[in-house]
DNA sequence: TGACACCAATCTGTGCAGGCATAAAAATAA
DNA sequence: TTATTTTTATGCCTGCACAGATTGGTGTCA
C-alpha cells in the first residue's frame, strides 16, 4: 500500500467520476462505499471532503453524495488534470492546457525580461545552449528534459506565482508530445534559434523581443499538436445559468 | 452556525496561515486544535485534509501538522485567492490575476470569434449595447455588473474550461476596482467602443479583430490598476530546487 | 574516547467501530 | 394546496488499536 488509505479512495472515486464510469447526478451513499471499498466511515468522509474540494461531488444531508458534472470540476486541480488526461477527455484537456500555455508563456517571457533575477537569466542561457547541443545531436531524451526546464524556468522567472504553478501540467504536455512521437526526429533549427533568442532577450532585458520569440515557439507548438484534439468538442457553460 | 463545522475550521486555519499569523514551518498538533477550537477529531481531520489539498499544510506521523510556505499554496484555489486578497498579499494577488487576465482574455476573445455558439454572440452584442447606455449615463453600479458579465461571457464563449473558470476571481478584481474608486466617473468612450468592437468582431467571426480590441481593453485596464501593487515584491521559486 | 550502527521507547497521525443529533426529503394529514 | 409527521443519511462525537517516524540509548569497533 503505497499511500494512505483515504488517498486510495480519492483516486478510486475521482478517476471513475472523471472518466464517466460514475455519471453526473449519481447518488452514492457513504454506507455503500464503506461496504464496497471495505474501509471505515472516517476514511470515506475525508475522501469525500477532498473530492468536494475539487468540485467532483457534493455531500448533503438526507440525500447522500451527489456526483457533479464537468462544469463544476476545478480544471486547475492537479488531480483533476491527471484524471482527465487519462480519460476520453484527454484531447479536450490537452487543448485547454495548450491554449493556456500559448496565452501565458509570451507574457511570462516578457515579465522575465523585466524582472527575473540574474541567476535565472544566466541559467536560461545555459539551458538554451545545451538545447542547441543535444538538439542538433538528435538526443531527444535530453532535449525533452531541457525543454521542460526551459519553459518552467521562464514561467518561474516571471515572478508570477500563478504562471509558475503551471509548470507541472505543462511538463506533462511536453512529455506527452514526445511520447506520442509528435516531435520531429530532431528539433527544427528555427525552434532552437527561437529558444536561444528568448533566453538572450531575457538576458538583455528586451521584453518585446522575449515575447515575440516566445510567440513564435508557441505558434509552432500549436501547429504540431493541435491534431491531437480536432475531434474533441468544446464546452460552453453560460455563466448566468451556472450560479 | 451558518455553515458546517469543519468549514469553519478550514476558514479559521486557512485565513490565519495565508495572512501570516501562523508562519511557515509551524507545527500544529491535532489535539491542540481540538481543545482550542472545541471541536472533535473528525472535524479537525477533515479540515486538515482540505487544507492539505490546497497545499497549506502537510500532516505527518509523529511530527504533526506542518504549515507550508507560499510556494506550496495552490494559487488557483478559490479559497486561497480569497484569503490572499484579504491579506497583505492583496497587491501581489491582484497583480498575478491581472497579468493572467491580460494573457488570457485576448486569446479567449479570439477563440470566441471562432467557436462561440450563436446565442452567446448575440448576448455579447446585447451586453455591450447596455454597457454603452449605462456607461454614458454614469450609472457605475449597473455598468460594473454588465462589465463583469461581458468578460465572463467572453471567457465562457471561448469553449476553454480553464479560461471559463477564471470568471470568479476576475469578477472579484472588477468589483474591487470600482469599490476602491479606481474607475473614472464615467467609463471612457474608448473603453466603451472597444467592448462593442469585441462583441461585433466575435459576432462577425473576426478572430483577429476580437483579439486586438480585447488587447486594447487589457492595456488600459492594466494602466488603471497597476498602481495598486507597485510595492509588492515578486516571488521567484527555482523549479529545480522546489522538488 | 569517539564514530557508527542498531534497537527500543515514545509520540502522533491513521484507521476502526459505534453512538447520538440533526436536517432535509418524502409521506401523510389537514 | 399547505402543514405536519416520519424517515433516513450525513454531521459530529468518542474510545480504542495500529503504524510509522523521531529520539535517545546501547553496544560494538576503531
Amino acid at each position: 500500500m503505497a499511500t494512505s488509505l483515504h488517498a486510495h479512495v480519492v483516486e478510486h472515486l475521482g478517476s471513475r467520476i472523471v472518466n464517466g464510469q460514475i455519471p453526473r447526478g449519481s447518488i452514492i451513499l457513504a454506507a455503500e462505499l464503506e461496504a464496497k471499498l471495505q474501509v471505515s466511515r472516517s476514511v470515506i468522509r475525508e475522501a469525500v471532503r477532498v473530492l468536494a474540494q475539487c468540485g467532483l461531488v457534493t455531500s448533503t444531508k438526507r440525500v447522500g453524495i451527489r456526483v457533479l458534472g464537468p462544469e463544476e470540476w476545478n480544471p486547475y486541480d492537479t488531480q483533476v488534470i491527471r484524471w482527465r488526461l487519462a480519460s476520453e477527455q484527454r484531447g479536450a484537456q490537452l487543448r485547454s492546457l495548450t491554449e493556456l500555455r500559448i496565452s501565458v508563456e509570451p507574457m511570462a517571457a516578457e515579465l522575465a525580461a523585466e524582472f527575473a533575477p540574474e541567476a535565472m537569466r544566466k541559467e536560461l542561457l545555459l539551458i538554451s545552449a545545451q538545447m542547441n547541443h543535444y538538439g542538433r545531436q538528435g538526443d531527444l531524451r535530453r532535449f525533452l528534459e531541457l525543454d521542460i526546464r526551459f519553459h518552467c524556468l521562464v514561467l518561474a522567472a516571471s515572478g508570477n506565482e500563478m504562471f509558475a504553478n503551471l509548470a507541472t501540467p505543462i511538463a506533462a504536455i511536453l512529455r506527452g508530445r514526445t511520447e506520442l512521437g509528435l516531435m520531429p526526429e530532431r528539433p527544427h533549427e528555427e525552434a532552437l534559434a527561437w529558444h536561444q533568442s528568448v533566453a538572450e532577450s531575457i538576458s538583455h532585458l528586451d521584453a518585446l523581443g522575449a515575447r515575440r520569440n516566445m510567440e513564435s515557439i508557441m505558434r509552432r507548438t500549436h501547429n504540431e499538436i493541435c491534431s491531437l484534439w480536432d475531434g474533441a468538442p468544446r464546452v460552453f457553460v453560460d455563466p448566468n445559468t451556472k450560479k
